[in-house]
DNA sequence: CAGCGACGGTACGGTTGCGTCCCGACGTGT
DNA sequence: ACACGTCGGGACGCAACCGTACCGTCGCTG
């Protein structure tokens, strides 16, 4: 009959201490220190530092987000982008998500957990994305899916957690409106089946002046 | 007078042992150990772990690499995926990379440091590469650099080193291809000054059928 | 050839964290 | 009200690492 304040605590302090220090430097005692709890209280509830990272942070990372379905892809991505921003904004997210995704590279049980923990928040959400994109007819049926999940999440991420430039609030939109005509134009359904599609004809017709 | 072997041991070393463990774990004893010299050596080059650290991976990251101008956009960016994936591919630098970054965020003087060394390899290649591009007049002249350098580092970066999915050869001409796209449409030379440039025109120009 | 200065290696005390054990306190059930 | 079971807290031995001081050796210099 563990006192749930006591594990409560201690859930908060791990993943303190996690954007503090990182995984590397993570310490049993450091995080009951911050706890107010003693060592006795972590190891009665997990048997290892990896068992307890794993297991808060899944639980915390496995909420799934509500993704709206507005019916257009770019608003998708509008919303996408707003909810992706705002979590990875979060103080404690910011810094635990990037430590943990370089630790992943080196501890398969952490690249495993958060792969199963993410697939359910990104990987679906990216696919269910692109799966109504497709069936409304913006993407094509033959869209790669990886290629497309690259392109949402690999910008705003790069920004958010690795440039960590400023991103103010229209910029939100405008990367959506770019994402999300770069999927269009990529992944159109093949109205014609010419190997080279590309975007010639598009820019001409956007430009009419010419380059 | 420093023995120009030993340094080159202990540089090797950090190399290896930041790969293996990470910078929060790396001790200057397992160093050291690797390297095959005594603790000494280390402390009568380096002051400290950072200093240590920061000096090795700034110098390695430093060296600028080559980006040729093949005078199209696309096929530039052909060649800097191409590089980027070279490098990211490489087992040091693809633990490495993602690591420094991550501890970035906790530690300014990396942070600072990781930005002087890349500004030369990435912002300013990714600079050139649009600068030359607006030249050219595929691109407008109020391209929004930051915007650029996100849309073209950020899938490739989320797919090499943080996804880690394999990407095989031909995807990185796609991924190219996309990229240059995006970046067109959404830095297209201003033929009008609506405020609202968007792309809802343009996608109903590319989109003939009707979403 | 001799002396000096700088180098690398070993040894040391101090600190931190790990994982475990024991003890006092609290609540529960009868 | 009492005894039992379980919990949290403090203490312990052990290991790793830090940063430094000392020591023998090598190479340069005069």
């Amino acid at each position: 009959m563990l006192r749930g304040e006591i594990t409560t605590a201690i859930r908060g302090a791990v993943m303190q201490e996690l954007a503090a220090v990182g995984y590397g430097r993570l310490s049993i005692e450091a995080v009951a220190r911050r706890a107010g709890v003693s060592k006795t209280a972590i190891y009665r509830r997990w048997s290892s530092k990896l068992e307890l990272v794993l297991e808060i942070v899944s639980s915390a990372a496995g909420r799934s987000l509500p993704l709206p379905d507005t019916g257009d892809l770019r608003t998708d991505l509008e919303m996408l982008f707003l909810i992706m921003s705002r979590a990875l904004r979060h103080p404690l997210a910011a810094q635990i998500i990037p430590d943990l995704l370089a630790e992943a590279a080196r501890n398969p049980r952490i690249a495993q957990t958060l792969e199963d923990a993410l697939r359910v928040n990104q990987r679906d959400v990216g696919g269910q994305l692109i799966g109504r994109a497709i069936e409304r007819g913006e993407l094509g049926p033959d869209t790669d899916l990886d290629l497309a999940v690259d392109l949402i999440v690999g910008p705003l991420y790069w920004r958010l957690a690795v440039s960590r430039a400023p991103l103010s609030a229209e910029d939100l939109p405008r990367l959506a409106a770019v994402v999300a005509t770069a999927l269009e134009v990529a992944c159109q359904p093949a109205v014609r089946t010419e190997p080279d599609v590309h975007l010639s004809p598009m820019t001409v017709a956007i430009d009419p002046i010419g380059s």
